[in-house]
DNA sequence: CTAATATTTATTTTT
DNA sequence: TAAATATTAG
């Protein structure tokens, strides 16, 4: 890859890289775009290109702006650099957008009307501002669900508009039209409480941009050069953020792959990194085509399918190397999700018994509910997984409920953490205590948390509920006495445990319970790692820690989405069915623009396989609550036949009913393919009974794995047959009359 | 306040 | 169908 193997090098990492890669490191001024194609190395060049600015001189740490989408992505950049440079680099502005920008707000929080103390919201507790803020407002929530406003809203700070800037064009009538004054007053309640939400991040700062000359002078002055990743997917307001702090230098390195813009539904514009030259005259296009993944098969697949794409900048991938052979992406017919689930498990089995890791196995399903019927059949046949995606730690009830209690602690006015934890521990304050603060609150125009401390003063509350907030004031007053004496990890613990939230968990007897109180363990562990109470607040905030430990050879379950920027020797892509990939919902709501996002999952999903691709589909499949006959995607359709090799399950072929069926001539079981026999055991394909055909209790059976044995009970289509090896159950469709 | 009952709704979810 | 959420009754 050198071309010079006579000329010292001065930098020998550019030597390890091939040339578009080297052209994307070393053009360092001005703007330049990377179209990275996927598997072409892109992080190598974001992080080689951040090294080199630092070895050569050009910039010092902190005066690069390095911008992923994915705390994942900063922290696996912040590792490549410290690796490459030697040591761990101190003072780096590298993290998402959301981190870069509750840093500068922190600074700069009075110019909003904030403290630097405030309060980053989730997603529920967004919500639960908004209704109440609704409710204020007198809007009938049946009518018009908080949800929707909200996304409206979230959608404007997309768009960076402010409420004043909101027109009628951006006003989609929510509400009776009253959707502009409910945004005007939630972002009032926000400033109030000290709070911002994760939209309000950006859009303060790119307002601060905007409006003060300093501080955007100021942001010139520190920022000289200005990299982000996954530029795709950036929206609106990124966009001016980014526009704003690149004006002046013009140092902007955008990498991104419009083929892998999956993210429109969450206000990501394609359109950003479409119109990339527009924006910045002058701009280098450096396209990395050389694909160090995936077998030429796969890729060919790949290319293909994404060529039917109109709105598109162009690329191709290329095998690099030797890699032009290797098997074909393999498309199965199947009957059912549950015959898919069968085949995808027995050829796991397959692979594991030829001695692939597990690890190296990926399923990939367009929506979550998909992932049910795989589950079921590696449990059923002892294959260790795992499901990515999911539930997050800082998600779970208890961790929240922990949470809002060290957000009280940490910052009086939060009166949603405080609502949350008033009565949890039941303390006997329900809603008539409830109401009884807010009234208050209200009034004088203070945080619940004080509001509670003069009713306790006062003889507005009597009896029980007045002891219990008295109680709680003053453990309150206590805690924070304590933080200041003896740190914030003693103080979390005790105040869990004073407040009588653990005790709430070891007396419940749920099953859940134990797993909360190891949660809760956990998480006083996790504050150790931050020196102040408010820096682990925000890790918590910003950084929803959702990579599970790869703990284990598993095979990984998830959507396609959650799969971007993985890889994996084996990808199974099942589901390749019109309705549900390409999603019928996603066609209903974006048209044209949506297949081409949906073709694009489809290439994402592709390019995931090193070595081998399989997509499958089922004739059938159980939609909530009846079954539904179904069409093979159209995507299947646009793969070219010279790269694939097609299989249709006999119990597909044996029905032609449906065009479905007649579009892939059977191919049948036993057949060869790359040399290898397939055994018809393998794919466990049974030809179904008759409709007529039941099973009664005693009547004899024979199952190919069981042998044979006596119907014990009937249930629908499931069957309890006792077989010499025990009782099992089944589906009557793999037992034959004995 | 809790428990039973009715109703709703089911795509993807980087922060 | 089934899970989650909202409502109502006790």
């Amino acid at each position: 890859m050198t071309g010079h193997p006579a000329i010292p090098e001065p930098y020998p990492y550019l030597a390890r890289l091939n040339p578009e890669q080297r052209e994307a490191v070393e053009t360092l001024d001005g703007p330049l775009l990377v179209l990275a194609g996927a598997g072409t190395g892109k992080t190598r060049v974001l992080t080689t290109r951040f090294a080199h600015l630092l070895l050569t001189g050009r910039a010092h740490p902190g005066q690069v702006l390095a911008v992923t989408f994915t705390n994942k992505a900063a922290r696996e950049m912040r590792e490549r650099i410290a690796a490459m440079i030697g040591r761990p680099v101190e003072g780096l502005w590298l993290g998402t957008f959301h981190s870069l920008c509750a840093r500068m707000l922190r600074r700069h929080a009075e110019r909003v009307g904030l403290r630097s103390t405030f309060t980053i919201l989730d997603t529920d507790d967004q919500l639960r501002l908004l209704k109440q803020v609704m409710e204020a407002e007198r809007i009938d929530l049946k009518r018009w669900p908080a949800q929707a406003m909200m996304a409206e809203i979230q959608r404007w700070k997309d768009r960076a508009l402010i409420p004043t800037a909101v027109t009628p064009a951006e006003d989609s009538g929510y509400a009776n039209g009253r959707g502009r004054d409910l945004y005007a007053a939630y972002q009032r309640r926000l400033i109030e409480l000290n709070a911002a939400d994760f939209g309000d991040l950006l859009l303060h700062v790119t307002e601060l941009l905007k409006r003060e000359p300093d501080v955007l002078e100021e942001a010139h002055r520190r920022f000289r050069y200005i990299l982000v990743d996954e530029y795709q997917d950036t929206n609106l307001i990124q966009y001016l953020w980014l526009r704003l702090l690149a004006q002046k230098h013009r140092n902007i390195c955008c990498v991104g792959d419009d083929d892998q813009s999956i993210y429109s539904w969450r206000g990501a514009e394609i359109e950003n990194i479409l119109r990339f030259e527009r924006d910045f005259p002058g701009a280098k296009i450096v396209r990395l085509e050389r694909n160090y993944r995936s077998t030429a098969p796969i890729l060919a697949a790949a290319s293909a399918l994404i060529a039917h794409n109109e709105g598109r900048l162009g690329k191709t991938l290329r095998p690099a190397g030797a890699s032009a052979e290797g098997e074909k992406v393999e498309v199965q017919a199947l009957w059912d999700s549950e015959e898919e689930a069968r085949a995808v498990g027995a050829r796991i089995e397959a692979l594991r018994r030829d001695g692939h890791a597990l690890a190296e196995i990926a399923i990939l399903v367009r929506a979550g509910f998909q992932t049910r019927a795989f589950e079921e059949r590696l449990i059923t046949l002892g294959i260790p997984y795992r499901v990515i995606g999911g539930l997050r730690f800082y998600e779970r009830a208890e961790i929240r409920d922990a949470m809002a209690y060290m957000r009280v602690l940490h910052q009086p006015a939060d009166d949603l953490a405080f609502e949350r934890i008033v009565n949890v521990p039941k303390r006997g304050l329900g809603d008539a205590a409830l109401r009884l603060l807010h009234q208050t609150a209200r009034r004088e125009s203070i945080p619940l948390a004080l509001a509670a401390d003069r009713i306790a003063q006062s003889d507005a509350l009597k009896g029980r509920p007045r002891a219990a907030l008295a109680q709680l004031v003053r453990d309150f007053a206590r805690w924070r006495a304590m933080l200041d004496r003896e740190g914030h990890v003693a103080t979390v613990a005790a105040m869990l445990d004073e407040s009588g939230y653990t005790e709430m968990w070891r007396q419940d007897r749920s099953p859940e319970a134990p797993g909360r109180l190891d949660n809760l363990r956990e998480l006083v562990r996790a504050i150790a790692d931050f020196e102040t109470l408010g820096g682990f607040l925000e890790h918590v905030a910003l950084v929803m820690e959702n990579d599970q430990v790869a703990e284990g050879d598993r095979v990984s379950l998830m959507t396609l989405h959650a799969a971007k920027g993985l890889e994996f020797d084996t990808v199974f892509l099942p589901g390749w069915e019109e309705g549900l990939f390409p999603n019928q919902r996603a066609l209903d709501e974006g048209g044209a623009k949506a297949l081409e996002e949906e073709r694009r999952l489809a290439y994402v999903g592709l390019t995931r396989a090193r070595r081998r691709a399989i997509v499958s589909w089922a004739a059938n499949r159980r939609i909530y609550a009846n079954w539904q006959s179904c069409i093979p995607s159209r995507f299947l359709a646009e793969l070219p036949e010279e790269h694939i090799a097609r299989a249709t399950a006999s119990s597909v072929a044996a029905r032609p009913v449906d065009a479905a069926a007649s579009v892939f001539p059977a191919v049948g079981f036993g057949g060869t393919h790359r040399g290898r026999v397939i055994e018809a055991g393998a794919w466990e394909v049974a030809p179904r009974p008759a409709r007529a055909d039941r099973f009664s209790v005693g009547d004899r059976v024979f199952h190919q794995k069981f042998g044979y044995g006596t119907v014990q009970s009937v249930d629908g289509d499931k069957l309890d047959v006792a077989f010499p090896t025990g009782v099992k159950r089944l589906l009557d469709r793999f037992v034959e009359r004995a």
